[in-house]
DNA sequence: CCAAAAGTGTTCATTCTACACCCATGG
DNA sequence: CCATGGGTGTAGAATGAACACTTTTGG
């Protein structure tokens, strides 16, 4: 092998992967409204399966290796479009995992990012043999260390719905409390009373009626909602410069 | 140069770089309980002066390049060592700072951490032309993001502060209620009723009394305590398996 | 009219907050 | 005995959980 090559491995690599939640019901079919409905939705993922050595064969998060010219979130949004082509409505650091053995091969640390798609985002996912969505609390065994990985992002996923606005990224741009409650007990994995919830909702400003109702269910029709951007989403301090949306 | 040298220049940098955080008062003298004392403890934190371009001169984080065969906590503490001769009591990843434009020179990646430090261990930084405290208040323009990155590991710390146990890491091994009081008001810059805090702290189940008291006050002499470790000081949650103290 | 989900009202328990008050020590 | 901070008690406000009850639709 030539020179360049060896400085190469004598270096540290650098990755980012993605752990991407979408929410589908237990079957796995992201089509209607997703939740709301009678099947409670559950959270899945999608992982790639790995197509070379090292882990050749094994379930992995999709990712791959940080370019030059990019940013970190950056170089986390051009792998997901390119192995999932999938659009985050919501994109944020998780953690930096480095340790010196987690790769079998050359010493690589990965910036690890966790994304949330709406639920007709997720249907572009293009399957196939080495793309698939997984439920989040059955997954078999993945490459390196992405289980570990998927049970850290899982757990901030759910204590940060507790305390923080990011339930709308599962949802379009109008929706109705039901199918807001929906998200949250999906993720929290637990029944939510609807007329607290109903009243916190309220009471927080986060969201605001549209006007409009949906007909067509054999009840009273549910007003639609949507968030008003007052409530700042996220709580990433300094970062996320106030734009990001 | 040799071809080696425009290979690695062509490949991304690995850094660590930690912010520090001690208690001292507000004259920056760290002898002394430096909290339960009149003058009131603010937050303080060493950086290093820049001996090279680039940004030499400016004040910046100590840090360095991460060695192969060393984790990323591993690296910052090696570096905490080396340049400021600190072993905080509390050591965890704050974020991954990797914009394009971060660094003048080459590209860079810095894993940053934030530790925080007791009184008797900030004194065994050796201050020079080129190591000082500052508070974090009023910090001067320092090199590249760093000052983002300071706001970003402060509003972590109150933050945390809130709902975790991390105050007993500026303090020694036992404390009254008065000098715990002491380290959040500190943080959190403002004051807070003494009744209501120690009902707090005794209810939490995190801190127990060691059957000690200070006396030499002309008061009342204080009963002493002890973290039980029963609380999990932090909410890494499947991180840190359960061990690092 | 009936079923079902939307939406409102009310009660009770728990927690937070403010502040009055007593205790123990040095001077 | 007095000043000072340590420590206890308690009333009112605020929040949250539980659940009865009314409203509006389709069938």
């Amino acid at each position: 092998m030539s020179d360049s090559s060896d400085v190469l491995r004598a270096s540290i690599g650098l990755a980012v992967s993605t752990v991407i939640f979408a929410l589908r019901d237990a079957e796995g079919d992201t089509s209607g409204p997703a939740v709301g409905t009678d099947a409670p939705a559950t959270v899945w993922l999608p992982l790639v399966r790995r197509i070379r050595e090292p882990q050749c064969g094994r379930w992995a998060l999709p990712g791959g290796m940080v370019e030059l010219d990019e940013s970190l979130e950056g170089a986390a949004r051009r792998n997901l479009a390119e192995t999932t082509q999938l659009e985050p409505a919501y994109l944020e650091q998780l953690y930096a995992f480095g340790d010196v053995d987690r790769s079998p091969d050359r010493r690589l640390v990965s910036i690890v990012y966790w994304a949330l798609v709406r639920p007709d985002e997720a249907e572009r996912l293009t399957l196939g043999e080495n793309v698939q969505w997984f439920p989040a609390d059955e997954l078999p065994e993945l490459a390196f260390d992405h289980n570990l990985i998927v049970d850290y992002a899982l757990w901030r996923l759910r204590t940060k719905m507790e305390y923080s606005a990011i339930a709308h990224a599962f949802l379009g741009d109008e929706f109705t409390l039901a199918e807001l409650r929906g998200v949250y007990e999906a993720v929290l994995q637990k029944p939510l009373d609807p007329a607290n919830f109903r009243r916190q909702m309220e009471s927080s400003g986060a969201i605001e009626p549209t006007g409009g109702v949906v007909t067509g269910g054999r009840h009273r029709p549910p007003k639609l909602y949507r968030y008003t951007g007052d409530v700042q989403l996220v709580d990433a301090g300094p970062l996320t410069p106030r734009i990001s949306a």
